[in-house]
DNA sequence: TAATGTACATACTAAAAGGTAACTATATAA
DNA sequence: TTATATAGTTACCTTTTAGTATGTACATTA
């Protein structure tokens, strides 16, 4: 048993998906399935190539995100959702539902048009 | 309409939870419905003061939680959630069993012993 | 007169997170 | 020989977040 800096168990998951970039990460590969670097990078323009590496890297080292290493030259790397990133679509979900209706409740507009689902 | 930084509501909804205490906050305001200053701090023995009021004030002025001031000596004033803070409660509690079950699966020991419900 | 209880505020410091810019490797194509 | 495509890495800096320690207000009680 490992010993955790947590008080509660939202926290834990809070600390595996509280990113600033690891939500939209998610969203996309639960979209797409599969993704590559560059997909990525042309999925998210605002995102620096060094926080998508280290939010990706973070993932993987959780369990969330696997990577799939093609030995070619140019490199091809493929990422895709564990069962335990998978587990967390109904979260997501949820959190966006909740923050469609707050957002109209508050009038604040969001940048993304994207559907879900 | 006001602007946003968020790239997709689901920022905009980790922005209002995900700071360091307000999941246990909001988690207690959902237990006991209402409390008072020095109740939420006896039920956190961690968190402090300082950190504490930052976090309700920021949940107030975000519409989650409501802010009841007795003009009395010495001062009462109390705390309880919101119809938008209520709101919140299937996220926190899914949050909770995602957290339970992967801190099972990956071996990983939480401090609380609390129940949920 | 001094201590008590309650709910703060404020200045300062430390640590974590995020961002910028430049660099690396290598087979293939022009 | 030079440019291209892909998927990174690294050093450095800035911003944000969290934590520590101390101070404030004031009616009531001892």
């Amino acid at each position: 048993m490992i010993q955790s800096p947590f008080n509660c168990h939202f926290e834990l998951t809070l600390e595996l998906i509280g990113g600033k970039w690891k939500g939209l990460i998610l969203w996309h590969l639960m979209e797409k399935k599969v993704l590559r670097n560059g997909e990525m990078l042309r999925l998210m323009p605002r995102i620096t190539q060094k926080m998508l590496t280290q939010q990706l890297r973070e993932m993987e080292e959780n369990g969330l995100v696997s990577r799939i290493i093609y030995e070619q030259v140019p490199p091809k790397v493929e990422y895709r959702l564990t069962s335990h990133g998978e587990s967390l679509r109904p979260i997501l979900n949820q959190m966006i539902d909740w923050g469609v209706e707050y957002a109209q409740d508050k009038k604040i507009m969001i940048a993304c048009t994207k559907q879900k689902d």
